[in-house]
DNA sequence: ATGGTGGCCCGGCCA
């Protein structure tokens, strides 16, 4: 079973390169953030002629989060699970093939001194909170997104030119820490130790070609999943070539059973 | 160089 996750900055810009992606890689669930688009907007018709069946949570505009999945989506949530706003249409949650996966698009801090910042840090601990009264970590769960947070110094081109900068501050690491021990493992790092594998590049000044990136799109999943995991890869082709989003997919490949079969 | 690019959708906001 391979799952994905990617920003894709704009569905209505990038359906024909999510499309192409989709037929080449053929995952099985992707998750995608930012895809600014209303519920109604969504092009269901062109998910659907590739197998997928989709569950979005969007206003338009703004965010907008989705999970794309060949294997159904069962009991879907958008939100936290109930009339409570989620600070603008940022997680969305269904049941693909027995495993509990959500798509979540943490707010961006903009800068330590931001009210922004602070609503971030309360979004992730709004999350937690959902996590522990929602989801069972002895089960198979995934959380999967842009969490807008490098979970180390690896993550990061260089540590240096992040020095009192969102992504990177202690207080985010720690909230996301405090999620990974509700039981969610960041599964890249089972698969990978090393550094300077990034998952987000910005537009401007060539950052991309240049190789200053982060890494802050994450596949989090509890034990069970993460035992199962083959691979974890960050596509990073998917930032090349025409009109890319600034952000590549993750990648997670497992020895799961497709529902049904033995 | 305190910039740059790209998305929203047309004047800034957001990343």
């Amino acid at each position: 079973m391979r799952i994905a996750t990617w920003n894709v900055n704009s569905l209505n810009a990038r359906l024909p390169r999510v499309l192409e992606w989709l037929e080449e890689h053929r995952p099985d669930v992707l998750c995608m953030q930012e895809t600014k688009l209303a519920d109604e907007a969504f092009p269901s018709l062109a998910f659907a002629q590739l197998g997928y069946e989709v569950v979005h949570h969007g206003n338009g505009r703004w965010n907008g989060v989705a999970i794309a999945s060949t294997l159904g989506a069962e009991n879907p949530t958008q939100g936290f699970g109930s009339l409570e706003d989620d600070y603008g249409c940022r997680i969305v949650a269904a049941t693909c093939a027995g495993i509990r996966v959500h798509s979540v698009y943490v707010p961006n801090g903009r800068s330590l001194d931001s009210e922004h910042y602070r609503a971030k840090l309360a979004w992730l601990t709004r999350l937690r909170t959902y996590l522990l009264e929602q989801c069972d970590p002895t089960r198979d769960v995934a959380v999967c997104g842009d969490f807008n947070v490098a979970p180390d110094d690896r993550d990061v081109w260089d540590p240096a030119a992040f020095v009192g900068a969102t992504h990177v501050s202690e207080p985010e690491r720690a909230a996301l820490r405090n999620l990974l021990d509700w039981g969610l493992e960041d599964v890249f790092r089972r698969h990978h130790g090393e550094g300077g594998i990034f998952s987000w590049w910005d537009y401007r000044a060539g950052d991309f070609h240049q190789g200053r990136g982060m890494r802050i799109d994450l596949v989090l999943v509890t034990k069970s999943l993460a035992e199962r995991s083959v691979s974890a890869e960050i596509d990073r082709n998917a930032r090349k070539g025409k009109k890319p989003s600034d952000h590549a997919p993750v990648i997670v490949d497992f020895e799961v059973a497709a529902a049904g079969q033995p």
